[in-house]
DNA sequence: CATGAATGAGCGTTCATTCAT
DNA sequence: TATGAATGAACGCTCATTCAT
């Protein structure tokens, strides 16, 4: 029975992550300490350590699902993109798709893509390494995602780059503020109201 | 010669808030020790404790600029809006003028602008409070905007919180990344695309 | 091996106090720091604030065992003087009671006693509140059997504050000179020749 | 008129000995701050350094005429007491004149006798060094004292250090108690009482 | 000469990390 | 293996002292 084990491992991670999520939320990456973790955790300090070489480990691994969820969205609504080639209403529901999965994030792990949205501009020194990385990989992702639209006539014919940190610049915002628990109308709403705009905005 | 403890006064407090921002802007204000402040002003400790009571002090202190120049223009902006009553041009005016002046800002105090845009998502404790005060100012202001100018008429009828975050993230955005020095075109034409964007998605 | 930890934390906190205790007595409880405290007791600064919060702490526990000692013996001989009513015999034996204890506090805890006097009368702020508040407990408890006395017949009818602080006073002063190995004479003789004087002096 | 000038050092020195003792008496000599005493005394940091070289220099300058004076006071005593030759009321009469002096000295400088009461068992190390060592000097005058006396038949027989300290002591606490302000029935009377108790006491 | 500014050294405290139990 | 204890390095802050004005 090594599963029993395994399975110990795990739920301690688990602990020591979500212990430390809810401490990075109040008040930062930075300034939470390792003792503050463990005490939140109740686990002994030492135990830290051997499931994490650093702050930056835990941060990885925190930040795993949620990063291989997102690039793995970003991988197929890629796909579906290249497959609708010119068909203008395919297009539309590629992007729909990707709306719909981090929607679903939104209500998977509603406080991984807070930390995220409030890390993820900072400089990727230190414990905020791979915070930032992720957001860089997502920039990039998005960028492409951009330029395969335009090439198939979707967008006008605004820098890519530009139009694309509107709509994720405009994106991450309100999902802050909804994440946040701001009064934004009916959320179920605002991803409809934003396709909108996106299409009215930059659609052809 | 009168000025001269006041003219040095003045030098001392630049030097520090200019060598503070420089490591701020590499590796996040929480990360930033005091020590290595007066290292990069070439100052000795205790006169860091001179002019600053901490951290937090010195940052207001930094920020305190920025943000005036920020508070004055959405007023200008505001009181332009509501003198433009329903009349469309001069309302799309006031927002061109207030566009303008943050361009302005741009040009002026690039360094502090990356600063609060690296920051002022993050948990408004300890030394990052002032960036984080002056963010939900600017927030609160750009509704009441947003708000007026829907009652003239020029948007659409979405929620007013959803339109600012919407302009607010996407112009956050952009400007991050005119900022970090990445590659998006003629710089000078991104406020004329950004408005176009803004008014065929917004506007009525 | 059970108690392995416990009798490690006993040996540091001892090792700490005895260590201060030195230092206290050669330069006084102010002048001493806690790098310095630390160094003669062998141990790493951390060390101390994993036993005590800063120095007042380490004071009252450095006092605690002497506090309470003094404390009981001034109960023990209240009870005494007032099971003793108005038999003088019996009064005077419930001071020699007393004294025969604090000469048996001056064999066991000769340091403590020394630092006590060293410290008893200056302001009980920072790091000497608790030797100053045990000082004015024994005052008030001093002068509390002297009115015992007094109401029993065995004083003259002086202040019992002024006959207290006579007694005290006189007392305080012998020991701190014994205690400073200073020559008096034979020690064990001046008990006795102290009671002669107070009775001849304040007796009836 | 070079008189001005001094007239005004000698303004300074006292304003910043009497601020001194101000805080002294408040928290102790070691835990004031040169800062704090140029603070209350109202000048400038470096006016301190003009007039003394450090604390201690500070200290002597303060205790420079009580110690004389309680100099004198004991030289006369001790005079007296030679010329008392055997003459019982004449050496009474010595005692009383020591007593007399003291009690003047109560009421010209009872703020440097208390800070005197509250420092002078202390180690005479660092700035306290001038307190203490007036301590020492003043009871090898007081024992002298006390064995021209035993000399002179007027003490029992006694160790002189025993029956001095007793004095001393006792006299000590007295003092301390009616410079602190407490309630001590007729302050007037207690010299009195105090000499009645001694004669009692030490008398023959 | 008087003043406030400047400074290096040091203090109290906390941290990330390792070690003994 | 899990735990609390131990530690050196560093941090924020203050001090006594000196220097420019």
């Amino acid at each position: 029975m090594g599963g029993k084990r395994d399975a110990n491992r795990r739920k301690r991670i688990e602990q020591l992550c979500q212990a430390a999520l809810t401490l990075f939320l109040e008040r930062g990456t930075e300034a939470v300490t390792i003792d503050e973790i463990v005490r939140e955790a109740g686990v002994a300090k030492a135990s830290f350590y051997r499931y994490f070489r650093d702050k930056t480990e835990l941060i990885q691994t925190l930040f795993a699902p949620l990063g291989e969820a997102l690039v793995e969205a970003f991988n197929r609504c890629e796909v579906a993109l290249e497959k609708a080639d010119a068909d203008a209403g395919r297009l539309v529901m590629a992007y729909q798709g990707l709306g719909a999965e981090l929607a679903m994030l939104m209500g998977q792990m509603p406080r991984e893509l807070l930390l995220y949205l409030q890390e993820n501009r900072a400089p990727g020194v230190t414990a905020r390494a791979p915070i930032r990385a992720l957001s860089d990989e997502i920039d990039q992702r998005a960028i492409r995602l951009t330029e395969v639209a335009r090439t198939h006539g979707l967008w006008r014919p605004i820098d890519p780059r530009v139009s694309t940190y509107v709509v994720v610049g405009a994106s991450e915002r309100l999902l802050l503020g909804v994440l946040r628990g701001e009064e934004l109308g009916e959320v179920a709403k605002i991803p409809g109201q934003v396709a909108e705009l996106i299409l009215r905005g930059l659609g052809t």
